[in-house]
DNA sequence: TTCTGTTCTTGAACATGTTCAGTTTGAGCC
DNA sequence: GGCTCAAACTGAACATGTTCAAGAACAGAA
């Protein structure tokens, strides 16, 4: 464990570590995540191979950490987000605008991140290192949710943030292996979706759905432990 | 290329690939696929580690080679398995049962071929490696729809097989990462979410619900190229 | 300034997936 | 038997993620 990201370091420590970050990046972004060699992002950053590793545990390690800047870059944008509307769709579809376009530059990247469903491997979205992450993220869409006119019932309260963080991660999964031009059916089909979704929210709210409401909580507290 | 599955092959050839699968099974299922060096498999079979690049052209390419023979051994059993009922519910039932009965001595392994979410990685169950296999799987679940006693509408007819299958994978990715007693969370799982999914099948079907379904078929559609 | 301990940095070494130039084997033919 | 050629096999070499023992740089104490 030789990450040093939680150490209080010198500015010129902080400074090496800077360099062989946006050495990373840099050549991630342009030459894909696999193909980038340890020896050729130590070599952009003009230090030995083994210095990369004193900043950074690991390859995957790069990918965390333009993750997590990623979440607290997008942080105030998102806040600025649902500030816009308290329509309920319009406030999914800003979320998903504002992730979309900050990740737009780096769509290979992010194909590294979302390769893995396996819990245990740390560059999944569903691991121990992304939680923080995570759970960040499903608050926004409680504030989405508990922001909006929308009134939803009191036992979903706190499935939905996680189902609508979850539809979520499908909709960008889809978006890193779009082919179409710019992307149009990712556009297409967040427009399809999330009609949908609202009015399957409104419609699970009735008293009339209580019963079914039931079920599928039942079902989703079993996968969701 | 030097994948020799194709190639018909002498009785001798035969027997040193047949010898290379076994050790390198017998050691994935003992300590796991990463763990298990190439070098390892070589050495157990009692042959250089080239000949095993002879015979397959990647270590995925065992997996892969599992993934086929698992497929083959298994259409008789869910034959089988489909001649029993024309439930639905006990339809899919069956076909899960066979599954996971199947897959339960090679857990460990199964997480190798369902760590991949990238259709490009041949691993992943959405690629074009499997492709042949997954077909097969939804025919299979064509079958278990058209040999049940429950109508569907007829515009639904060429998306529920995939749908089901879709569902299939959900709950066998489950399963492997299932740490319950015996597993039986996933038990609950099937359970539960079979008794949701044939309702919904036949809610589905009603005309009242033709407008509802046109919307969900259509983002089917585009989610399924 | 000199000493001391910590932080940084280095580059060689290691493990492992993969490749490949070569050697051995064996079947078919004379 | 001896020849030929393709199939089967070998093991050294390579690329790359990772480790680590050793040294350099530096901050603070004396």
């Amino acid at each position: 464990m030789r990450n040093r990201t939680d150490v209080k370091s010198t500015a010129k420590s902080e400074e090496t570590r800077q360099k062989i970050f946006s050495a990373a990046l840099a050549l991630f972004l342009d030459g894909g995540f696999e193909t980038t060699t340890m020896r050729d992002i130590a070599a952009k950053a003009g230090v030995a191979t083994g210095a990369a590793y004193y900043y950074f545990a690991s390859k995957d390690a790069f990918v965390l950490a333009f993750y997590e800047k990623s979440a607290l870059e997008m942080a105030p944008l998102l806040e600025e987000a649902l500030a816009s509307s308290s329509d309920l769709r319009k406030r999914l579809a800003a979320i998903l605008d504002v992730k979309l376009a900050y990740f737009a530059a780096s769509r290979r990247l992010l194909k590294a991140l979302a390769a893995h469903v396996d819990p245990e491997h740390p560059l999944s979205p569903f691991s121990e290192a992304t939680k923080a992450i995570r759970d960040q993220d499903i608050a926004c869409f409680a504030l989405a949710v508990s922001g909006s006119k929308t009134r939803v019932a009191a036992d979903m309260d706190s499935a939905l943030p996680r189902l609508l963080w979850m539809y979520q991660m499908g909709v960008i999964l889809y978006w890193i292996h779009d082919r179409s031009a710019d992307q149009e059916r990712t556009r297409a089909l967040i427009d399809k979706s999330l009609g949908i979704i609202v009015r399957l929210i409104q419609l699970s709210s009735l008293p009339l759905m209580s019963p079914v409401r039931r079920q599928a909580l039942e079902l989703y507290r079993l996968v969701a432990e």
